[in-house]
DNA sequence: ACTGGATCCTGACTGC
DNA sequence: TGCAGTCAGGATCCAG
């Protein structure tokens, strides 16, 4: 499931591959994604240059040489791979974007979570991207910032970093890493957790993530594979997924509880 | 204004 | 073996 590290591997693996090249057309085989995908976006694009492959948040953002963005989000099961006009498309390969070099960016999309839509405003007004909260490898994102915006909030702490309002890009399984690396329980009300205890989640959120991406670098070859699904990582994780296990801190078992339909994971004496 | 729940989708897995 | 049910998950929308 991607979260931003993979987000983050996948816009630098296809940069390369794709920025200044011109795009010939675009093939739709399934439109119906989390929204539909616009009906002209082959007449829209065609003749434009990607001048530059951004990320915010979990968005892929590709800017051209006109006004036009195209706005890309892999929803949970969605990836992207560039591959050669030979290969025939599968099972779940929803949208080529086709480059005058013959070069191919494949949209796959088992679960249909994902989206493609194009916008010709400032990419930063459009109502995806303008909403958003600071990314978290940034010195935007601080202790002082999530203490200050949780006062008075009455959700739990793992619901309110995991808002993309609030700040972008901690999915599921970082939530609850890096709650258990805080020793902070992912139950706890977000408007009752001190500044102290914020900037050691700030710190924590920040060391999981960049980990992740660390270990996403060795993965780019996997963009140009042609029988490759990109590899998502083979993270250490130390509570998710780990119910009933043993706590690589303290040795009881690991416990699971159901936040906003989501599945949380925590040891009951490490965290508080 | 806030918060929690339903929702989109497919495939893997479980239980009868 | 097969079928029905459950779960996973991001982010929006909707209802209370």
């Amino acid at each position: 499931m991607p979260e931003l590290p993979e987000v983050e591997t996948t816009c630098r693996g296809i940069s390369p591959h794709i920025t200044g090249k011109k795009i010939a057309k675009v093939t739709i085989r399934q439109k119906q994604l989390r929204w539909p995908i616009p009906d002209n976006l082959s007449e829209t694009l065609c003749g434009l240059v990607v001048k530059q492959v951004t990320r915010r948040g979990k968005y892929l953002l590709l800017k051209t040489n006109k006004a036009h963005t195209v706005i890309l989000h892999l929803g949970m099961s969605g990836n992207l791979r560039v591959v050669n006009s030979q290969l025939k498309p599968g099972k779940h390969d929803h949208v080529d974007f086709v480059f005058a070099d013959g070069t191919i960016l494949r949209f796959n999309d088992t679960r249909k979570f994902g989206a493609i839509l194009c916008t010709s405003e400032p990419i930063l007004q459009h109502k995806l991207i303008s909403s958003l909260g600071p990314e978290p490898l940034t010195d935007q994102f601080t202790g002082n910032y999530l203490h200050q915006l949780s006062r008075n909030k009455k959700t739990t702490v793992k619901a309110f970093i995991m808002d993309a309002h609030n700040v972008v890009g901690v999915g599921n399984i970082y939530a609850s890493e890096s709650l258990f690396m805080a020793g902070i329980l992912p139950t706890r009300h977000a408007g009752k957790i001190s500044l102290k205890r914020y900037k050691k989640l700030v710190d924590s959120i920040k060391v999981i993530l960049q980990q992740a991406i660390d270990q996403g670098g060795t993965t780019l070859k996997d963009f140009v594979n042609e029988q490759g699904k990109p590899g998502y990582f083979q993270q250490s994780l130390s509570v998710y997924d780990r119910f009933e296990q043993e706590c690589i801190k303290c040795s009881s078992p690991i416990k699971q509880v159901k936040i906003a339909q989501r599945a949380s994971y925590f040891c009951q004496f490490c965290q508080r």
